[in-house]
Order: C-alpha cells, then structure tokens, then sequence
DNA sequence: ATGGTCGGCAACCGA
C-alpha cells in the first residue's frame, strides 16, 4: 500500500492540486495538515465525487487535520487524551489492523515562548496516548508535520538553527523520545545520507535549486510495518508549479 | 542578526 503526508496549507486554496496529485499517485491513504477550514467548509464533496473517503477536524483559520483514502476507515476519533485535546492536530484512522495516526505538532513559535514548552509537552502526551492504545509489535503509522528535524543532515546550515524552535536540541530530545516507543522514520531508512527537504519557507530568498529547507514531515511505522517498507520518497514536483505549498509530499510504499 | 511571503480573513496572526 501507498501512504503520503502534505501539509497543504489550506485545503480549499489547494484542493485543485491536491485532486490532480490523488488522480496521478493513487495512493491507499493521504494524510493532510493545516487544512485551515471549519469541518462545516471542508471541500468534502469534492473528495467524494472524485471517488475518495475523507475525514477530519478543523478550526477557522488554522491547525486542521484530514485523512483522505481509498477505503473507509473503520474506526476514528481525534485529539489527545487530556486537555487541551488539539483534535484539529491529531486524526487517528484504523483501517483493517492497521492504526494511522495523523498529526500537526505545534511549531512552537521562539524557544521563549510559552508555546514551545507546549510543543514538548505535546510530544510527551502523544507519546502516553500511543504508549496507551498499542503495542511496537502491532501495525502503527505516524505521519505529519512534526515540526522537528532530527538531525544535522535534515535541516540546511544546522549551526545556524540551533535555537531554532524546530531544531533545538530539547525538541529533538522529545521526538526521540516518542520514536523510542518503536518507530522506524521510513524515509531516513530508505536513504541513509540523502539531503532531501519536506519544507521550505516562503520567506527564504529565491532558491530555484532547493538547497534551503528542512525535512520536518516524516512517516514513522512500527516494526511489523516498517519490516514491509519497501521505499519512501520526497515529491517535490508540487513545488514547480503554481501556487506550491510551502511543504512537499511524503510518500512511502509497504508491502501487502 | 534580520527579514523575507504566504493563507485566512478582514487587522494582523501564525508559520
């Protein structure tokens, strides 16, 4: 099965590209961050009638998760077990055995602010609600925008970032952490050494070759997936056309 | 060190 993470940085504004990536990829499941749009708006029917089964929860303005898919799901719920519950952060889609879990981890704005005590905090929830519901030994996918870079080779001039709030050493701390629990980080597996990029801020100088930017989107499976795991690759082909998210595709192909 | 550009939504906030 196919399985791919974007955040699309608004549904609505991107839902023609969205569309046309579906009809060209075909994947088993999508999984969308900061959709942007109260479930009232969602463009629901439009995945519909182009064939596909969605689900999700938004706000006005931001955060917002979605999971698009061949099948139904047949089981979903959302948000974290305590408050605040972020349900517009985390979607959780069982499909047969297998458990997709869809998040969009708060950025976490300076490593002075409030909110990026929040942003470890949450790593460390999310690891007691997975911790909670599954075994390492059962078929569990984590996708999103994680907003973290776990090492030197993710993230362009890492001596530069290291007070950045999605490279701080205490937020790579958390995400390992929470990897800890027995997830495989599918694209690092399947290119050790490669220095591709899921991220590129819209504010960064003219960079036609890609060279700035971060691998912040991640797939992560548990051991009997990630045994299966057969690649995963970085899309960038959105980023050449008009009206790009500022993130790329993530997709990875399992075996059965 | 700073600022750069988007999307949503109607003034700026968040990234």
């Amino acid at each position: 099965m196919k399985i791919v993470t974007f955040n699309c940085n608004s549904v609505r504004s991107r839902l023609e590209a969205v569309l046309r990536w579906l009809s060209e990829h075909s994947p088993d499941i999508l999984c969308l961050q900061e959709t942007k749009v109260q479930d009232a708006e969602f463009p629901a029917a439009a995945f519909a009638d182009a064939g596909w089964h969605v689900v999700f929860k938004g706000e006005k303005s931001y955060n917002g998760v979605a999971i698009v898919s061949k099948q139904p799901a047949d089981e979903v719920s959302f948000g974290l077990d305590t408050d605040p519950k972020d349900e517009p952060r985390l979607a959780h889609a069982r499909f047969g055995r297998v458990h997709v879990l869809n998040t969009y981890v708060p950025q976490g704005r300076d490593i002075e602010h409030p909110m990026y005590a929040y942003k470890l905090e949450w790593f460390a929830r999310f690891k007691r609600y997975v911790t909670k519901r599954f075994e390492p030994s059962e078929p569990v996918l984590w996708c999103g925008d994680l907003n973290v870079a776990r090492h030197p080779i993710d993230v362009s001039s890492p001596e530069t970032k290291k007070n950045h709030v999605c490279y701080h050493q205490a937020v790579r701390d958390a995400f390992e952490e929470v990897l800890a629990f027995g997830f495989t980080d599918l694209f690092r597996h399947h290119n050790p050494g490669r220095e591709d990029y899921s991220f590129y801020d819209y504010r960064a100088p003219f960079d036609p070759e890609r060279k700035r930017g971060w691998r912040i989107d991640y797939i992560l499976a548990t051991a009997p997936l990630a045994k299966k795991s057969v690649a995963a690759a970085i899309d960038i082909a959105p980023r050449t056309r008009p009206k790009p998210s500022d993130h790329c595709p993530l997709v990875a192909e399992i075996e059965a």
